[in-house]
DNA sequence: ATGACTAAGTGTACAAAATACACTAAGATT
DNA sequence: AATCTTAGTGTATTTTGTACACTTAGTCAT
């Protein structure tokens, strides 16, 4: 049993939480993990995370722990917060999960959180063989989660709308290539709202962001649409 | 010595910082403490900062390190971001400063880190005993500081900036009672740009979140200005 | 090849918001 | 009473945001 007196430093287990925002024409959802544990408990879903390696920054951590719970990769997460209640973690089904157990068991875990946005379609997320499952969950239908989950998904929505709000385009969160009505349905998708596109589109041209490619969209039975890069500055 | 292996957790100590800033009629500043160590080390300049303790949470651990090390009590204090490079607290000096020595000397530090937003004649810090001195350091003149102190006192300033540009005005970092002219000396101040008094003021009017109070400035050799409070909403 | 279907792509008129700009008013000091 | 200092206020112009409908390019079925 570790040290409870309140006067000393908690030198607590710090983990690390992805909220994966997943989009396609219609909807916005959220990737979640199914816990089976080793223990006789029912499985519950929660955001893909763990705990941090000794010899690896946050950044890196969320990476890898993003890659082996789900197979995602090449994806940009953004730190957003850490969350510290003490007692944030206070199941043995939670701590169970977290292989906190087996190393710590007694310490709070702080977590931080990093959140992103992919194309559903381009990224097929895989249940690392310990994890039961992953499940793209719509972000209106969240289920109770484990831990503080459902107050971090809360959290991470509400910033990632303030990044499309305020910055207009969240750049960093958008796949390579895209057309102006993928961008178009995106941003209407986040925010909730219903958008112009002669407004949208005239918005985009004074912003200077957007470069065109020697390509167009396939697969589609109309008229294919021009891609677009981001690219900051002009051409 | 702990165990160094890479894949297992890390079991960190946690930190909280705190970047204070400080403003007055022309200048922003930012609060620093002079550590002087046990050892023989030459003093050096960082940010209020300690060891996260077991039951507190760490906004909680925010305002009680904040008061430890500065007297300054009563003040909001904004979480902004997590650091945790694995060799970010490197040196004896440092690991010495944040009592790591007498806990848990080898482990990495991650720090959570906070800025708030104060008017410097309101709050007079005075260094805790142990602490050397605490001192207000002009923003853009900042030495080089302990641990990776300057890179949080930077990504802290472009939050604060991005704050007052997206927002407008940061309601939770300014005091309590305010005149029109001070507000704008402060946009002008953390932004760096000249404003035009006239349009401020028919933006703020527009937004609709200022009430008049029933009491003027005082203590100035000329017509008193009108003193406001925050209000969300409408009177 | 023709016609029908689907989404892509484009411009203009109006409303709202941001900017540039200078004088009068209130209180303090002599 | 005169002077000094900052408070407080409106209008004209420019820029930005909004509302709105038709033509074009490619696919598919006949």
């Amino acid at each position: 049993m570790a040290d409870k007196h309140p006067s000393r430093p908690s030198n607590p287990n710090v983990s690390v939480d992805c909220v994966v925002f997943g989009f396609d024409e219609e909807q916005l959802k959220v990737l979640l993990i199914e816990q089976r544990t080793s223990g006789d408990f029912a499985p519950q879903l929660a955001l893909p995370g763990d705990l941090v390696l000794q010899d690896e920054n946050l950044d890196e951590s969320a990476t890898r722990i993003l890659k082996e719970l789900t197979h995602l990769e090449g994806i940009y997460l953004k730190q957003f917060r850490a969350f510290g209640d003490p007692d944030r973690v206070n199941n043995l089904k939670d701590k169970e999960w977290l292989r906190t157990v087996r190393e710590n068991p007694d310490a709070r875990v702080i977590t931080v959180a990093y959140y992103s946005l992919v194309k559903m379609e381009a990224y097929r997320p895989e249940a690392a063989s310990f994890a039961g499952k992953v499940i793209w969950q719509n972000v209106s239908e969240i289920p109770e989660l484990g831990f503080d989950h459902n107050k971090i998904v809360n959290e991470a929505l509400a910033r990632l709308r303030e990044e499309f709000e305020f910055k207009n385009i969240a750049f960093e969160l958008l796949p390579k290539k895209f057309t102006l009505t993928m961008l178009q349905k995106l941003h209407e998708i986040v925010l909730g709202v219903q958008l112009d596109k002669r407004n949208f589109r005239k918005k985009l041209k004074k912003s200077d962001t957007l470069q065109p490619l020697d390509e167009k969209q396939s697969g589609v039975d109309h008229k294919p649409a021009q891609l677009f890069k981001y690219s900051s500055g002009k051409k």
